[in-house]
DNA sequence: CTCCTGACTCAGC
DNA sequence: GGCTGAGCCAGGA
């Protein structure tokens, strides 16, 4: 899966060095994009997979230009180890992640993805097969 | 180059 | 059982 993102609009260049955007960002897209409709997994999941499970801030922050990517990532299906919408705070609006879980029909409650564990998607998926 | 911050997580108290 | 501190990697000032 090659990144033709070539320019990062708000973040500066991920990597100005010329070559691909190889980095521990972009491996956090790729693997956000392939978050199913209806499903939802945490960051640390996502490190994990990529095998920086200690770098689970890099992929929050990896979303934080997630935004900026194209296509764009799905970072309302990413949350917090407990199920909770610790991102909602940073998107356009605070209730724009929790209404796009809920029209992909997970129930939001408090902040928190409601049988999370259900909708819970490994990122692993991917690689095992 | 050094220091701080950050959409997380775990261990300790 | 909730709060705090420390670790994690990367980027901005």
């Amino acid at each position: 899966m090659v990144l033709r993102k070539k320019k990062s609009s708000k973040l500066t260049n991920i990597r100005p060095s010329g070559k691909k955007e190889d980095n521990f960002f972009d491996l956090v897209y790729e693997v956000a994009r392939q978050i199913p409709k209806g499903k939802v997994t945490s960051y640390g999941a996502i490190a994990a997979s990529l095998g920086a499970k200690s770098s689970a801030r890099m992929v929050g922050w990896a979303m934080n230009g997630a935004g900026g990517t194209r296509p764009k990532v799905p970072a309302h299906r990413v949350v917090n180890r407990n199920g909770m919408l610790s991102g909602k705070h940073h998107f356009a609006t605070p209730d724009a992640m929790e209404k796009l879980l809920k029209k992909e029909g997970i129930k939001v409650k408090d902040d928190k993805v409601l049988d999370f564990e259900k909708h819970f998607w490994d990122p692993m998926t991917l690689l095992d097969s």
